[in-house]
DNA sequence: AGGCTAGGTGTACGATGTACACCATGTCAA
DNA sequence: TTGACATGGTGTACATCGTACACCTAGCCT
């Protein structure tokens, strides 16, 4: 279960003494340099000169730990500036999560293993719903919206696709030059996967895939055919 | 690495003997009857009346056994019948990758998982691109489009904003009769989910929300949306 | 006949999450 | 001031996991 973070302050800051959220905020700089897979109980408590079994003082097992680790990111993200109309203001939210994933890399992941709603997480997709409410879409509509937006609410979307023709195998630290037989043979079996790589390599000068702009791409797409539906006064049935 | 399923036949059944083929299916087996996280390596080698270490001579690792799963799974993904139009064969495919996910729950976290990308999940991607493609898309526009339909091509939209109130805490067996109280204190925390959940809840019988149609509306949004870019002549930049 | 090889066996190691009993220390009531 | 009690860090221990490595055995080809 998730424990709330509400912290009996007893002895403030008492030298090398813990807490919940110094354990979270251990965790969280630990996942940030060394990725989620090297955040173990035993790294972490090591990490802040304790004995493993410490940390179970103060989170409940490791699902609550990368909880409470997604929870304190999400319940800071940041506020769109008020006035906007609720379009820009949904965009807003949805970006700041976005900024958020590229701080934490580790954070996508770890949101798409959770199993726990926590309380910051119910209040960005709550404030999200309450942006599009706030465009006086029904709340039907607010349900099919949320549901149409799917992940993109917590900043991203799954790359089901993306691009590098031949990457059957592990990703490797350098963008390896394309062997042109294997490329050949890629072409032969996924014609149309390797000519949509081209066409990529051909049009932006690195080569690589924008995925700042497809993700902008996507979220507009999807942005723009809500908001006709709502003008077309959609309902559901 | 991902080995190929090429099965040299020395002695096509002798009995008790283990195949890579037989391996994979013994593991979907298991997988559909107790979910991913039962399936060890010494879980699968005893259902197998087998040691352990048997099931490496079949399979690099546990990744090129969960990728083999997949891959077997993705393989025999029906095609839709030929002479529809790209929508409906897009549609189709994708649907067909859907119908897949329900026979094996556990394919959407393997999916999600997966560090590989394998043959026949190539194989369906290229398919996906190449339905859009003879609809007359650009590349530049199909490259975008699966991006847009994103895990869709999998067969889900993630579930970022699902039904029933107050799950926090780990969704139980049966459906918790909603104790008034605890849903006051959400409403007031969380006004638009509860209004939303409401809202369905009224409007359905089971007051359950019809993910099979949030599915489909969400897919179709996309589709309608990609499709009169395509007609309006749509072009990158 | 004899060796090669494909494939199943046995043992062993290092990691992981975490249960349980223990003990130190600070707070507060008597 | 003293003693009880709670809070929180310690130590040991266990089950489970993936898998490395050395071994052995049976079937095929020359």
């Amino acid at each position: 279960m998730y424990t709330m973070s509400s912290e009996p302050p007893p002895t403030p800051r008492a030298a090398g003494r813990l807490s919940r959220s110094g354990v979270l905020e251990a965790a969280v700089a630990l996942a940030d340099r060394e990725g989620l897979e090297s955040l173990s109980m035993r790294r972490l408590a090591s990490e802040l000169g304790v004995v493993p079994m410490a940390l179970y003082k103060h989170v409940a097992d490791k699902d609550d730990l990368v909880a409470g680790m997604i929870d304190q990111i999400v319940a800071d993200y940041r506020a769109p500036q008020p006035g906007l109309d609720w379009r820009a203001a949904v965009r807003g939210r949805i970006m700041a999560a976005r900024d958020a994933l590229h701080e934490h890399p580790w954070l996508r992941s770890a949101l798409e293993r959770a199993t726990q709603r926590t309380p910051a997480v119910l209040g960005h997709m709550d404030a999200v719903a309450g942006e599009l409410r706030r465009g006086g879409l029904s709340y039907d509509l607010v349900h099919h919206a949320m549901h149409a937006l799917g992940h993109r609410i917590w900043g991203f979307s799954p790359e089901a696709f993306s691009d590098g023709a031949g990457s059957t195998t592990a990703p490797d630290a350098e963008p390896a030059p394309v062997d042109p037989a294997q490329l050949a043979a890629m072409a032969e079996r996924y014609p149309h996967v390797v000519a949509i790589a081209l066409d990529t390599a051909q049009r932006a000068p690195g080569g690589a895939c924008d995925t700042e702009a497809e993700f902008a791409f996507t979220l507009d797409l999807l942005l723009d055919a809500v908001s006709s539906l709502h003008a077309a006064g959609w309902r559901s049935r």
